[in-house]
DNA sequence: ACCTGAACACCGTTCAAGT
DNA sequence: ACCTGAACACCGTTCAAGT
């Protein structure tokens, strides 16, 4: 129902000759592109949170006035897009050492894909949309070739595929959601306490104190890559 | 930064007594509640989506006035908090064979939790905010049990909670933000193959195509589950 | 205890126009 | 090809007031 975008972007061409015009340069701003729409927005972002970034704003941190972003940007969920797919843009190219068995190359992918995403806690809350960016592609292409170096069957490949993605993007998202500060942790847990005739096992495990979220997530997924091991 | 509520609810205390004052009924709405404007809420959000829901539109279908609702409720996120747990509400105890065996009964938990969400795709994109609603808490607490029952050891309890939550909520979001039309995913591998000197891995395994998204939640929560089980 | 309307300070986006 | 301001149709929430 809610048009999402057909993933046909670029309905114009970028400008493909790096040249700059002369005397632009001089005037302060360099001109609007989409590229420095995206950082400015991942900075708003990083700043303000989900709900700091704004248009106008926006066209404020750029110098420009706000309708001409929109030459260059379909519209604000573009801009979102756009943003979350900036954060999983490997900066240098992924420094896997070769002798790594495949095992320790997938952890090192998804915890390098956590770790991105939780540098910038606003990129996990856009997560539930399509976000089939270029970042996003590559890193599933590069999961999907260590995976199937790894002698998984071809049948089971999809599966795992989308297992250890969907590990990674629900223990970013729990881990964004649930860093409570200490004074949250214990009043959280104190509520339980308190209605302990209902949360008499959770209650007892001390779940809500447990705060060591790489730990936890290491381990996780150390399970589910026991399960997945070819036999 | 952002206040995200301190989970102390109900600054007012909610009206214990169930009478209605004689002569209430007779002018058409029912008075207000935290109930009903939930429920009108979920119906809101069922029928518009996230961005449909407005506190004016809110109102409207309750026949109140936008800030009649804030007397019963905080704000607008506040409201959105109400509606994600809602949707986790057991509207009949979990029917569970009680000779079922434990991995039994987690697949039939974890599937009926994402079934639940699923049914209100909205839901999914509320996920990443702190959701420690009580229904949140009783399907953890549910899942808890369950797991200490088959001999998970109490080292382990909480990270096999947690991987399992986490397996879940990004199955379900997965889910939601890939279900492509048939056109869209057609459109998409084709980009893969246009690409393919990029992608050559996903595009050859035809990663988008597979939309059986049951048989993959249920087989890759079986592979965690082999690695979760007790030795 | 519960509900209200007016007002404030914002939004995203269309449109017609400028260079 | 790129940028702009004015205008439209909305928002969430504060406040002072009503019953």
């Amino acid at each position: 129902m809610a048009a999402k975008g057909s993933g046909a972007r670029g309905k114009r061409s970028q400008r493909a000759s790096g040249s700059l015009q002369p005397g632009k340069e001089l005037s302060g701003e360099p001109p609007l592109s989409r590229q420095r729409i995206v950082a400015g927005a991942v900075e708003l972002l990083d700043a303000q949170g989900v709900d700091g970034l704004t248009m106008r704003r926006l066209a404020d941190r750029l110098g420009s006035g706000v309708m001409s972003l929109y030459w260059h940007v379909d519209n604000k969920e573009d801009v979102f897009d756009l943003a979350l797919d900036s954060v999983l843009e490997y900066r240098e190219p992924p420094q896997m050492v070769a002798s790594q068995d495949w095992r320790g190359k997938v952890v090192y992918l998804l915890e390098d894909w956590r770790a991105s995403m939780l540098r910038h806690p606003w990129s996990v809350s856009l997560l539930p949309r399509r976000a089939l960016g270029p970042n996003m592609l590559s890193r599933l292409e590069l999961l999907s070739k260590t995976l199937s170096g790894a002698g998984v069957a071809a049948a089971d490949m999809n599966v795992a595929i989308w297992s250890l993605w969907t590990y990674v993007m629900g223990a970013t998202i729990t881990r964004a959601s649930f860093d409570l500060s200490d004074d949250d942790r214990a009043a959280a847990q104190q509520r339980l306490t308190r209605l302990s005739e209902h949360y008499a096992t959770i209650e007892r495990s001390r779940l809500l104190l447990d705060d060591d979220w790489d730990g936890i997530f290491r381990k996780g997924l150390g399970f589910l890559l026991d399960g997945l091991s070819p036999r």
